[in-house]
Formats: C-alpha cells, structure tokens, sequence
DNA sequence: ATATGTTCTTCATTTACTTCA
DNA sequence: ATTGAAGTAAATGAAGAACAT
C-alpha cells in the first residue's frame, strides 16, 4: 500500500504516479495514488482531455494541417476521467485533432454543414445591414481580417452564410420579439458604432450561433486562421468574435474544470483523512503490541515493510548487532537498511528474492 | 548566438446585457 | 412599471511563448 500525494511539477512526468496507481490496483485493489498539479503546466489538457473522446477518431484525417504548423503527432494521451493536469501542449495543439474543417476552396463544404437546418431569414442581428457594412467597412479597425472577409470574393451575396436573426429566441426567454426587437436592436446597434466607437456594444450571439459556436468546440477547442475566417464566414460574425467566443469558451471549461477538480480534491482530502485515521490506529496497535512483547523491546528500530509477496503490512525488525554494524559503516542509511541488513519477516513465508 | 518583431495564446479584468426579486 | 443586485458572457489588454528574420 503506498499514499502519494505529488503536489507540483506535474510536467516533469506526468503520469508516473497514475501508472504507479493503476498498477496497485489492478494488482490488489488497495492502491491510492493521488496526484495534484499546480501551476500553469499542462493547462491546456484540461480542456483537450474533455474532448479528446470525441476526436480521437478523427485524429488521422489531418485536413486542417494545411498550414503546416498545426502538422504534429497525435499525442495519444490515455484516456482518464481524472484531474491531473498534464504536460503544456504545443501552441495549436488541437488543430491536429483532426476535424474536417473548411478549406481553401471557398469552403462550401463547411457550408453545407454549417447550414444544419436553419433558416435563412435576411437579417443578422450582430452585423450592419449590406449597404451599412459596406459602408462601415472602413471603420473595422479592430479587425483587419473583416475587412478581409467582406472584401472575399466567396462572400459576395453570401449564398452559403447563415443569416442568424433570432436573438436569445426559443425558451431563451428575452422580453424582446424578433421581429420587433431584433430589427430595432441591429439598427441600434448600427447608429450606435456609428455615433462613436468608444462605447462598446457588446453583441448577443444568437442561439444559432452559439450553438454552431458550440458544435465546432466540440470538435476542436482552437482554431487556426482558416477555420476561424471560415466560422466566421459561416456565422456571419467577424474573424475577432469567433476567436474570442473560443477563448471564453475555453475559460469556461477550464473553470468547469477546476470545480470538478476541487470537488475531487475534496473528495481526496476526506479519504487520506481517513486513511490517515486508521493508520494512526493501526500504528498504536502496533505500539501497545510491542510494548506487550518483549522480544520487540530488544530490537533497535521497528518499521512498517510490506511483504513484496503478498504485500501485507507488518513490522519489521533489525537485530542489534546487524543495525550496530551498519551504523558504523554505512554513509548512507537508505541505502544501507535495505541492502545489507538482515531482515526479520513477520510473514508466514519468506518473501521471495529477500535474503 | 542574439536581438527584434510578429502572431498567437492564456489569463485577469472590464463591461454590456439579462434576469429576477 | 421601475429599480437595483446578481449573474452571464463578450470584449479588452497584458504577458508570455513560439517562430521568422
């Protein structure tokens, strides 16, 4: 039985302890490890260790690698429910997942996936009417890759776009109707970018959107430039707002993460409490029968050794004269106590390899 | 080998907006 | 109908890493 409790650097060796872990307990099931990292090391599994289920089946397409720095190996993490972070993944990691995402070729692919069954209603609450963007077009500092997208030549009458219009809709439950409220608030919102661009609107994702938003995460929990011009394409939303809805989305998951962790964590704290309780107990029986034995009372030093056979726990002794020999010689008691001391074992059989 | 600039990411924070009492 | 607190999520800016030159 071993109680391990590793509190940061997880990075050096990630899963040491974990295979320590499952070794016990697939040997006799009394095995608790437990491993905590802390600190920025391997923050970014979190979320790829949510997902990584799903994409494992698409790990070997690789139709997203065009650009060739999302070219990479699969990690081939195992696959564990648990709450250990992991080593840092390389920047665009989850480009490599393997998702089939849009591609050069004017991503009518995506297109038709992206269209999942919405209807196209004419009116996209999060962006300038046609003639307004064009010309508004001219004031998207923040993004010049908007800029890029509207100029696209694909873009042009945005025949494969969704046009999302409903705003928090369904049993969202605004007080606002769309067809009143949603014209009246995109205009809004129109005139107020206009007025002047130092009040910042913040725009509403529609359900749609977000769900769309949310189905790609799934899939992949980045996005490289072309995916992100494409959900942007497709979303009919600016390349900055699907980069920063992924952003938030992944501070979402990892938040979500961190309960799940503290929970576990607690969990963990009330189980080594208890352990620790027992032991405690175990070690005052141990005591008490020493104390009863005379035989114990001679011997020098009393240890917990479990028995490499059957790895039950029981005291061990070393003969006086042995442990007085070593003392003298030895420079290095770890090493030393187990080497060359002769061992008592309190087993009903001799541990085999022990001399 | 080193310095510099660019791009991208995470993280903490701000802020617009919604919900509810 | 109004208001203010609380919660949610979009957006911002800083800092750092990776990469190219």
């Amino acid at each position: 039985m071993e109680l391990e409790l590793s509190l940061g650097d997880a990075s050096s060796k990630p899963f040491a302890f974990m295979e320590k872990a499952h070794r016990q307990v697939a040997n006799k099931g009394l095995g608790f490890s437990m491993g905590l990292g802390l600190g920025s090391a391997g923050r970014d599994q979190e979320e790829q260790k949510i997902h990584e289920v799903a994409d494992d089946d698409d790990d070997d397409d690789g139709e997203d690698d065009e650009d060739g720095r999302d070219q990479r190996p699969s990690t081939g993490l195992p696959l564990q429910l648990d709450l250990l972070p992991l080593a840092p993944v390389p920047r665009n990691q989850a480009s490599h997942q393997g998702l089939t995402w849009p591609s050069d070729n004017g991503s009518s692919e995506a297109g038709s996936s992206g269209n999942v069954g919405l209807p196209a209603r004419g009116l996209d609450v999060n962006r300038l009417p046609s003639t307004a963007v064009t010309a508004a077009a001219g004031e998207e500092v923040e993004d010049g890759a908007a800029a890029e997208v509207e100029s696209s030549p694909n873009s042009a009458a945005s025949s494969f776009q969704m046009d999302f219009c409903i705003y928090r809709g369904g049993n969202g439950g605004t007080k606002r109707d769309f067809e009143g409220g949603e014209a009246e608030r995109a205009s809004s919102r129109a005139s107020d970018e206009d007025d002047n661009g130092l009040t910042r609107k913040k725009l509403r994702l529609s359900k749609e959107q977000s769900a769309f938003l949310e189905e790609s995460f799934k899939e992949h929990n980045t996005l490289n430039p072309k995916q992100k011009l494409a959900l942007a394409k497709q979303l009919n939303l600016r390349p900055r707002q699907v980069e920063v809805w992924f952003q938030n989305r992944r501070a979402r998951t990892k938040l979500k993460q961190t309960e799940v962790d503290c929970e576990y964590l607690k969990r963990c704290c009330e189980t080594l409490t208890e352990e620790n309780r027992r032991l405690h107990k175990e070690l005052q029986e141990l005591r008490a029968l020493k104390t009863s034995n005379p035989f114990y009372m001679q011997l020098p030093a009393t240890t917990l050794t479990m028995c490499p056979s059957c790895e039950r726990v029981a005291a061990t002794s070393t003969a006086p004269s042995a442990a007085a020999s070593t003392a003298t010689t030895a420079t290095d008691p770890s090493t030393t106590t187990t080497a060359n001391r002769p061992r008592f074992y309190p087993f009903s059989h001799q541990p085999s390899g022990a001399s």
